[in-house]
DNA sequence: TATGAATGAGTATTCATTCAT
DNA sequence: AATGAATGAATACTCATTCAT
């Protein structure tokens, strides 16, 4: 993320920006808070410091701040995990190619890891919307082939079942109150490369 | 029902029993069906058979019945896992052992995996009540004892891993749309015979 | 109207009556007074003495109030013109007939004048339910039979062209102010009957 | 535009004119497509393509725009009326004056039969300005001294009439979905001339 | 003068809960 | 105990209007 090249801001916004930022970061501490049923669209307006009005300018409707915030959490996830799996790639030694690609999975949680978990929380009762379904196989995609460089069979599937144990280990810990994140990336890696290395 | 010949109950009990059976049935369809936003007071005592008044004379509020939902699934659940440790502590062979627990894991799903999976999500935002919290320890107990007998280092939290792992993996999968019991529950036996073997 | 011989009221009714009457009566005093704009849900509730949420009880939504409104005014417009019309039938004399169509028309105005003319106005705008439609028809083919009894041709025809002509006429009449109904009875003779001898 | 040689006007007046009438065609517009309801300043501003602020520098609120509206439907109606009730008082055949005026009536509806009629239920709803309600009694008085010229009785209230009867008869036909404007100006010179030679 | 972002009162509607019968 | 009519706070969303730039 750091070294993409492309420019940070149009200088030119039809969205103002600022405004936009606002709402989003209001709904997602408001999420972290109180969760799903706190996120109302007026006190995301108050918390934001707009009007309900405003609200409605930049998005469409409630359902919409979520996308939103998904699809931010899902491109930033992506971005990251694109970037992991080139690394990852790029050295023949398969324990190595799993720490990086779980660094990266636990650098998704390290941030806000409830507001992490309550969007995919969200997002499992939403009808995802085309650049999300896009980003998620996309990650897949990633993991997947960082497997199959390695030689692993069925890579597609294999994928599926270790950001399935990996997400589940990593939700529950930090749900449990986990804040070790070095003890968390062992045990993930334990059970990540304990299914390649199994049957 | 009056006529069955085992445990006497009076008439009132009976009564009163039969009641809330219908309302947390009617409440577990409606989840089934229409997730959480559809579980409304007056749908569930609709659904019952029963009035709105009678419904709030057995449950003093809406939380309460979703409360005691997930408190019969995690007891059902509980029981079903004890059962399954006590045949597991009777067998010298490890691989055995994990095969039985996942059968009972996967029991759990295989009912109402709709439901399951509907009041797992609610349990996440709900404050647990003390009871279903016993439970869920008496869970990760069951699975702990059997790590125990076969010598496993850390037993508490290597069954807490095992059963996030687990739940992971199902959860995933059956969302996915996978119906094939028998492989997930070799992929499960993969994820968890993999944890168990590695580092 | 006051000469049907079913019962008035069945003992037993889902629907209360009374709060069903209110709510009712409350919305046609507010579109008498202030129109469509004026009428709002709440100030319906307000207005009937309710709560908001009683008058959702008895009507699923705003419009299925103004759509019960115009339902009762053409059921009762068309139960008057069906017996006009059976009078109308009976009597040789055409001008006679006439009168007795008029009356009816007129009496239907003679109530709440602006009540009616606000329900026909809302009536325009709305989809009508199939129920108001076969109202409307059925009080077309009232006038139209009568017209064949006296050989008019194209009786459909005429009878669409005098019920609009004797609306516009009573309409902007009541509009600017009229209540002498004996003159406007005899200025609506006037119109139609000419309409019919000329040509 | 600009090159049009004919009655100058300063450049701040024409750029005023424009945007003004801008915003009264996107209005009209907007009210031929959607009714009322769809007619929303903002809506009407992008239409124009002006900013809101500007839409509120030519019109102090929404209501100036609607009345702006039927003021200029009614000033083109009387117009022409005006210009009918010259040449209909002219001839001193009755049957061929009523065909003018009824020719005139007729124009109305047919340029834009829909904006028409919206403007006209709006009017019903709206308090009449002094200038609109000036321009519909000159109206009248066109008709009625086209009336007086040929003795008829009472020509103001039989103006009255004859105007309510030719509306109600050209929006009943209009809103049916009647195209055939010869056949209904037959029809209407029945409906006028035989309430005239009635009674 | 023009712009359009921002405002916030107002609107329809839902649903957990109460309480008179 | 049982009923279900009634309640009203809360929610998502709209749109006429203002005002800083």
């Amino acid at each position: 993320m750091p070294d993409r090249p492309k420019p940070r801001k149009t200088p030119v916004q039809s969205r103002s920006r600022a405004t936009c930022d606002a709402i989003l970061e209001a709904a997602a501490r408001i999420l972290e808070v109180g969760g799903l049923t706190a996120l109302t669209t007026n006190e995301v307006a108050r918390r934001a410091g707009v009007s309900i009005g405003s609200l409605y300018q930049y998005f469409p409707d409630k359902q919409a701040i979520l996308a939103e915030l998904i699809r931010n959490m899902r491109a930033e996830m992506q971005a990251d995990f694109s970037d992991a799996s080139q690394r990852a790639l790029a050295t023949p030694n398969l324990g190595e190619a799993i720490d990086i690609l779980i660094a990266a999975s636990l650098r998704h949680h390290l941030n806000r890891p409830v507001l992490a978990e309550r969007l995919e929380e969200a997002e499992r009762d939403l009808p995802l919307d085309a650049e999300t379904a896009r980003l998620k196989s996309a990650l897949r995609d990633s993991v997947a082939s960082v497997l199959a460089r390695h030689g692993i069979p069925m890579p597609d599937q294999t994928a599926f079942d270790l950001i399935a144990i990996a997400q589940g280990l990593s939700d529950a810990a930090i749900r449990a109150g986990e804040r070790d994140f070095a003890a968390l990336q062992n045990r993930l890696h334990r059970a990540v490369s304990g299914y390649l290395s199994a049957e």
